[in-house]
Parts: structure tokens; C-alpha cells; sequence
DNA sequence: ATAATATTTGGTACGCGTTCTATATTATTT
DNA sequence: AAATAATATAGAACGCGTACCAAATATTAT
């Protein structure tokens, strides 16, 4: 269609720098003092523009906070490896995964909700999750670790599907539920991996 | 001690029936206009007190939504039981009861921010989940559930815990991180039953 | 240049949870 | 009756996410 006059739609690559730009400045505030200091008004001050630009550029605060999440990612994929360094055999290695997996959720309550409890009930930015940084690979690592425990099984996609839900599920209840008398975390991990690898 | 002169601190009766008063009052708003409704403000204004009043009685906001909890688990519980009454097999009834128990979170989102997603990092007022209205049958009855599958079987709580947090997790999952391919809800309560009752 | 369009800005506004302060009310002991 | 201590109230205030709007600014086709 023909181009008509007047100031022409910001590029693709305008649009992603200005984003990005953004979360970089929400990085560093989350850094410095938590995310209870990463606001849209706060924001606003340190990017150096006014607080109601920022909505030209994101939905909503959650579509910011998504930009934080490959920091999180990767710091407990960080605490997996360093943690897999002195393991061996696939079936302890597994093992070793899933536990330090639960652990860091559970040590990191803040962590754990900026990436599983912050969503409002209006959805926005579907796919953010797949395009970011590859935030898919720190989950898909359990998906080898179990084809190495059991290569040639089918249904390994579902086996880890529902091993890792298990896994968050039993990080969400410890923080959100703590009044009900849940078996400690490790033993709950541990039958849900006997029962994902039989 | 010596009573000293002056008011006397309200007994516990007094703070039993102020609390269940905004409670009856929270559930009414609730009720009628969904969850997003139910706000301080308002809910003084519901109850003819001034807003402030309310904090004399709860700590935060969260302490309130909790009167709520029992309402949306025994509208769960209904489900469960209505599906149940045609099932026979004591396998059958559990995989029921799973499978019914996932999809009422994943068909109602509000419902389950409330009850899982619904909790500040400053925690409050622990143990109400055991104390008001037994809101634990609701959970426990899986714990019957699986032993009518294997009667004789140690670590049974271990199970039941691991295949609620589990189920929990599932419907975590496909609330908060949609843009995940993740497997249908279904088959991962499949495998994660299979794993349990294994 | 001019007109047309896109974007940014600033300001105002709403309702929210929550904190604070000052004042009034209530029920008890002296 | 007077003093005292617990509670309730009103009101202002803070910062929040977000919506709305009018004015300014930037960039293009004519």
C-alpha cells in the first residue's frame, strides 16, 4: 500500500532498542535494590523520559519485568551447573538438577515471583517467553538430563513437562501455602523424580 | 497481672466476630462482582466502618482475602464430588478426582491467584488455613483418595503431597507461563498419577 | 513552506494499599 | 466524678499502576 504523509511508524529496530533500553535500566534498579524498587514512575526518572512514554513502548509493568527474567534464568541455571560439575552418572546428575532446582526457588521467594506469580489476569506479550534471550534453554536442560537417564523412552517431552511443573508447583506451595504441613521439599522432589524416570 | 485502669483490650470474641463480619462482607462482594471488587475502601464502606478500622483488625489485605479461601475450595470440592458420583474403582476415582481437581484452577484463574498466587513477601497470620472452616478436608480427601489405591503403602504422605503440589504446579504453569509449549494439562496429570500410584 | 501524521510530553485524574497523625469515643479502675 | 487506657474515626498523605487528553515535536509527502 502506498506510503501516505506525515511522521512515518518507529522501524522494528527503534521499537527494540527503546525496549530494551528500558530493561536495561529495570536490570539495573532490580540489581541495586530489589524489585520492590523497579516502578513505572521510577523508571521513567532513571531512563530519562516521562512515565506515561514508557506505555508506547509496553503494555504493562509485567511486560518490563519479563526483561528480568533471563537474569534470574540464568543465575539458577548458574547454581545447576556449578552444582553438576562434581556429579556423575545421569540418573545423580538428574537428581542434582531437579534438587537445586527446587532449592533455589525456595531460597529465592522474590525470584520465584517475578517469574511464576507475576502475571495479571489480562494477558499480554504471549511468546515473550520464547524470543527473549532463549530463556527456553534453562528449561529445556532438563530435557536432556532426562533422555540420558532414559534415551529411548517415549513421551519424554511430557515426562519432563510434568516434572518440571512438579518441581515449581512444590517451590509454589512452600511459599504461598506455608500453614498447610507439606513433606519437606527434598522428599517431595525425590518421589516426583522416581516417579518420572520408572 | 493487675488489671491497670482504662479500657480493657477486646476479648476474643469481640476480634472473632469483628473479623468474621468484614469476612461475610468481603465473600457478599466477591460474590456479586468478582474478586477485582473487593477493596479496602470499599469493603469499609460495606461494612460502615471507616477504612482505617479495618487495619485495627487485620494486619493486610491478604489476611482478608484468605476468609475467602474457604468458598472457592468448597466450590472445588463440589466439582470433584459431583464427577465422583459416577466413577467406580478406586483408580478411576482418584484419576477423577486429579484430573477434575487440575482443570477447575485452569478454568478459573482468579480463583486460583487467589488461593496460590495471592501472598505478599511479608508473610502474615500463619495457620489460618488450618484453623478456619477446615479448609484442609478439601486436600486431605486426596490423601484418602490415594489409599483406597495402595492401602498398605508406606510414605502415603508423601504421595499425597507430591500429587497435590504437583497438580498445583501443572495449573501454575499454564496460568503464568502460557507462552511455554508446555504438554496438555491432561497427559501431564496422567504421568504424574502414574508416578505416584506407581 | 505546508499539510499530514506519529510520537512524545506534561498534567490531571482515579482508585488502590498503606502509613501517619490528631481527635473522639468507650469502658474500665481509682 | 475523675483519671486512664484501649479503641474508633476522620483526614491527609505517599507512591503505586494506569487511563485520558491536550499541546508540543518530529518526520514525512505534497
Amino acid at each position: 500500500m502506498a506510503r501516505s504523509a506525515g511522521r512515518p511508524t518507529r522501524t522494528k529496530a527503534e521499537i527494540q532498542e527503546f525496549r530494551s533500553k528500558i530493561g536495561k535500566h529495570a536490570l539495573e534498579i532490580y540489581r541495586a535494590e530489589g524489585f520492590g524498587a523497579v516502578s513505572m514512575r521510577r523508571l521513567a526518572k532513571e531512563v530519562g523520559c516521562a512515565p506515561m512514554t514508557i506505555y508506547a513502548h509496553f503494555e504493562r509493568k509485567t511486560d518490563i519485568l519479563r526483561f528480568l527474567w533471563a537474569d534470574v534464568l540464568r543465575d539458577m541455571s548458574h547454581d545447576i551447573e556449578k552444582k553438576l560439575k562434581s556429579v556423575v552418572g545421569a540418573h545423580e546428575r538428574l537428581r542434582t538438577a531437579a534438587q537445586t532446582f527446587v532449592d533455589y526457588w525456595i531460597n529465592h521467594p522474590d525470584h520465584f515471583r517475578l517469574i511464576f506469580m507475576s502475571n495479571d489476569v489480562t494477558r499480554a506479550d504471549v511468546s515473550t517467553f520464547i524470543k527473549d534471550e532463549g530463556n527456553l534453554v534453562h528449561f529445556l536442560m532438563f530435557s536432556a538430563l532426562i533422555q540420558e537417564v532414559i534415551p529411548d523412552e517415549l513421551e519424554a517431552e511430557v515426562r519432563t513437562d510434568t516434572l518440571l511443573s512438579g518441581m515449581i508447583g512444590i517451590a509454589l506451595c512452600a511459599n504461598t501455602i506455608p500453614d498447610y504441613p507439606w513433606s519437606d521439599a527434598t522428599s517431595m522432589t525425590e518421589q516426583l523424580l522416581s516417579s518420572i524416570i520408572a
